[in-house]
DNA sequence: CAAGTGATTAGC
DNA sequence: CTAATCACTTGC
């Protein structure tokens, strides 16, 4: 279960790999069509996933900073080695760990079956709490700009 | 609290 | 080609 996002709203957002319409090899997906996964390596450890979200151009995604396990707990527990099962997916980079997620399934179609979203509950507004996002202090104007979302309360949000 | 890690990028 | 940077985590 998702439990904490952050919005990256493409070429507008000094936060964004792609701001400026900048477009490289490893962005490249973003430009596609909404519906897809953007998988990209940082700090020479750790891989982030994110969801393409808009029309193809607009090059926005959503990156998924944190996750409740639900299912497959076992399997993480030994993808993560010796970790408290609140550490299991408490952070962008720990959850892709848990996940087995790397850069094979950057551009994958999230209709197909290697990794897919489900509606599981519905939150309601007054559950939700948003902030400004993490690890973008480069971003400047937009660093303040509160589109990181969690659910309020949830253990597995990231700690800062 | 700071090192670690290497792909990626921009700048020459 | 080379140097700097980085949507983070862990163990000191």
């Amino acid at each position: 279960m998702i439990v904490e996002a952050e919005a990256y709203l493409g070429i507008e957002d000094k936060a964004a790999h792609s701001y400026g319409g900048r477009r490289t090899a490893r962005n490249e997906v973003t430009y596609g069509e909404g519906g897809h996964v953007y998988v990209f390596f940082v700090y020479g450890m750790y891989y982030q996933l994110n969801l393409v979200t808009g029309p193809a151009e607009h090059a926005h995604v959503v990156l998924i900073r944190a996750v409740e396990p639900i299912e497959g707990i076992e399997i993480m527990r030994e993808r993560r080695g010796k970790m408290v099962d609140k550490n299991l997916t408490s952070g962008p980079g720990k959850l892709t760990i848990a996940f087995g997620i790397d850069r094979s399934l950057n551009g994958e179609d999230l209709l197909g079956n290697r990794i897919w979203v489900e509606e599981y509950k519905n939150f309601k507004k007054s559950e939700i709490a948003s902030g400004p996002r993490i690890g973008i202090d480069y971003a400047e104007e937009f660093v303040k700009e509160p589109w990181r979302f969690w659910v309020k309360g949830n253990a597995f949000v990231s700690k800062r």
